[in-house]
DNA sequence: GTGAAAGCGCTAACAT
DNA sequence: ATGTTAGCGCTTTCAC
C-alpha cells in the first residue's frame, strides 16, 4: 500500500497541499469546513504524518534520547519508566541507549542521538572522569543535556540526583542509634560520586557521634551479592571485630546477610545490616533488610519535568545550572533494628 | 554553532556534495584519496550525518519501536535490555513506548511508530481481544511486526514466547512429585493467553497424575502480593483443605507465603509453594521460593534476532509466521521441597 | 571517478 | 482563507 501524503489528500479535495498541511496542524486561518473535510479524508486514506519530513524541515524531532548503563537493573528501569511516562504525556518519544558502563558505548550513544537530531538527552554517566568531551559536543550543538543520578559536576549541566551523602549519613546514624559501634562499609570501586558521597556520609556520621573512622573497615569492589559474601568471609577469617555493615547497594548487603547467617552470626542481634537502593527483595527476606530508598520513579519524572521546563527557555545552557537533589528515604527494617545500647 | 552538512565538506574540498555523500557511505567508485580527505574534513568540522534526511530519502530509518506494558517490572525491563543490545549491535536504534496495559496507549504507540517510520515493531500486547485492528495497520504498511511474550494468535504474526503450558505443567507436576495433593492455583483475571496456558498446564498435570481438578481451588484476581495474601486468608477462613499453592506470578506466591507464615503454617512441610517469573527476591527469602524462570533476556535477544533475520527477506508477512517458543526452566527451591510422600 | 539533477514529505515565509 | 515557493540534508539515477 502506497503511503498517503498531504498531496494525496489535497488532490482528493481539490485544494493545495499547503492548505492540507495547515488544516492538519489546526492553523487558525483555515475554515472549519475545510478542516473537517481534510480530517475526514485523512482518516479515510489512513494518513499518517511523516515525522521524518516534518522534523527535518522544522528542526524539531520531539524525540528525547535516554542513556543508561543498563536496563537490567531495577534502579534504571524504574527511572526510565518515570521518564518515558512524563515525556510521552508531553508529546515526546523516547530513544533508548544502554552503555553497559562502557565509555565507548556512551560516546556512540551521544553520536547516534546527535545524528537522530534528538531535542534533548537525559543521561546517567558510566564514569565521571576521562574523555567526557563528547558531552560537550551536545552543548556545542545546543542540544539540551541533563544528568540524572550520576552527574559530571565539572560540566555545569542541570541534573537530578539524590543526596547520597545524606543517605549514607542516615544509614550510618541509624546503625549507631541502634547501638552498633564498629560499622563496616562496603562500597563500589567505580569512580562515581554517588559512592564517594555515601562514604562521606558514613564518615561524617561516625565523626559526629564520636566514633573512630577505621580504614580497615572500608571495603571496595564490584558491588554484588558475591562482594558482600566475600567481605564477610574475610572479616570473619581475619577476626576483625565488627558489629554492623552498611553496604552501598542492596545486593551486597544481601550477600553479607547470607554469609553471616550461614556462619551462625545472628542478625540483627550480633550484627546489624543496612543496604542502599530499596530493591524489591529487601522487604521479603528474613530478617527484612533495612535500606535507603532512592525514589527512582520520582527521579525519572523530575528529570523529565526539568527538561520540559528548561527546554522552554531561550538559552538552555546557562552559567548556573539547576540541580535538583532528591532526599533519600531511610527504610529501617529488621536487619538493623534492636533495642538501643544492647 | 551551525551544523555542518555534506555541502560544507564539499565546499571545503572543492568537490561536489554527491562525491562527499558517496565517500561517507564508502561507495566503491570513490578513490581512496578522496575518501580519506572527506573523512578527515568531516572529522575536523564535527560532521554528524542527519539521519532524518537520510531516512526520509532512503525510506529506511534504522529505528525499531518497542511496545511494553511497563518498564517498571523486572520481566519487561530485562526483555528490553536484551533487545536493545542486539539491535544496537546491528545498527538499529530503539524507540520505547509504555502502554500501562491500556489499549488506547497501545494504539497511540503504534501510530507514533508509524509516523516515525520505524523499520519494525516489537510488541507485547495489553490484551488479546477487542480492537486490535491497529496492529493490522502495520501489516498494511508492510512494517514488520513481532510479538513477544504476549501474542495475538489470530493475527499470524511471528512471535517469541515461552511455553507457558509447559511451565504450568512443570510447576504443578513438581508439587505433585513432592507429595502435595490438594494444589491451589492463583492466576490473573486478565484475558491473556499466558495465564490461560499456565492454568491449562496445571489442569493437565493434575489429570495425568490422577488428581481431581477442583474449581474451588482456582482463584483469579490482579496478581500481586495482596492477592496471594487474600487468597490464603480466604482459604484458611473457609477451612478449605489444601497443601500446596501454584501462583502464576512470584509476588502472588510471596504474598501467600507471608500469610501462611504469619498464621503459623509451616512451608514447605504443611504447604508447598511455587511461583512463576523467577524474580530476584525468590532466591533470598526464607524458605527460598520455587519458581519458573522465563528466560527474559534470552526472549529479548531472540525476538531481536528473529526480526533481523525476517526483515532481510523479500516479504515479511508470510502465510506461516515463525513462532519461537522458549522452554521455561523449573527452579525448584525450598518452598516446595520436602521428602516425597510425606 | 565524479558531477548534475531530481525528489523524499513536510514547514513556513511570502503572496494574493 | 488559500496558493506559491523555497528549501531542510540527504540518496540515487543518469550523465560524462
Amino acid at each position: 500500500m502506497k503511503k498517503t501524503t498531504i498531496h494525496d489528500i489535497a488532490a482528493e479535495l481539490g485544494v493545495t497541499f499547503s492548505t492540507v498541511a495547515r488544516a492538519l496542524n489546526d492553523h487558525p486561518a483555515i475554515s472549519a469546513a475545510t478542516k473537517a473535510a481534510v480530517l475526514e479524508t485523512a482518516r479515510r486514506l489512513n494518513y499518517q504524518q511523516n515525522k521524518l519530513a516534518s522534523s527535518l524541515r522544522s528542526g524539531r524531532s520531539n524525540v528525547i534520547g535516554i542513556i543508561v548503563p543498563s536496563l537490567d537493573t531495577s534502579f534504571f528501569s524504574s527511572v526510565v519508566h518515570g521518564m518515558e511516562r512524563v515525556l510521552n504525556e508531553n508529546g515526546y518519544s523516547v530513544l533508548l541507549y544502554q552503555t553497559g558502563e562502557s565509555q565507548v558505548q556512551e560516546q556512540k550513544g551521544v553520536n547516534t542521538f546527535l545524528q537522530s537530531r534528538v531535542d534533548g538527552v537525559l543521561a546517567s554517566v558510566s564514569a565521571e572522569k576521562d574523555q567526557t568531551e563528547f558531552y560537550a559536543s551536545l552543548r556545542k550543538r545546543q542540544v539540551p543535556l541533563l544528568f540524572f543520578d550520576r552527574a559530571i559536576q565539572e560540566l555545569a549541566i542541570p541534573s537530578v540526583t539524590i543526596n547520597d551523602f545524606q543517605g549514607g549519613f542516615a544509614a550510618t546514624e541509624h546503625l549507631i542509634q541502634q547501638g552498633y559501634q564498629n560499622i563496616v562499609h562496603i562500597m563500589s570501586d567505580l569512580h562515581l560520586t554517588i559512592f564517594k558521597e555515601r562514604l562521606r556520609g558514613y564518615v561524617e556520621a561516625l565523626k559526629q557521634h564520636g566514633l573512630p573512622v577505621r580504614e580497615e573497615l572500608i571495603f571496595k569492589g564490584r558491588v554484588s551479592l558475591e562482594l558482600g559474601q566475600q567481605t564477610v568471609q574475610q572479616l570473619l577469617e581475619t577476626q576483625t571485630p565488627f558489629d554492623a555493615i552498611f553496604a552501598a547497594e542492596d545486593y551486597t548487603a544481601m550477600g553479607a546477610l547470607q554469609t553471616l547467617q550461614e556462619r551462625g552470626v545472628p542478625v540483627p542481634e550480633k550484627v546489624g545490616i543496612i543496604g542502599f537502593a530499596n530493591e524489591a527483595f529487601g522487604a521479603f527476606v528474613t530478617p527484612s533488610l533495612s535500606t535507603v530508598d532512592q525514589q527512582t520513579v520520582k527521579m525519572g519524572e523530575e528529570t523529565a519535568r526539568l527538561f520540559l521546563q528548561l527546554s522552554g527557555q531561550k538559552n538552555f545552557y546557562q552559567e548556573t545550572p539547576e540541580r535538583i537533589v532528591l532526599d533519600p528515604i531511610l527504610v529501617p527494617r529488621k536487619s538493623s533494628t534492636r533495642g538501643v545500647n544492647q
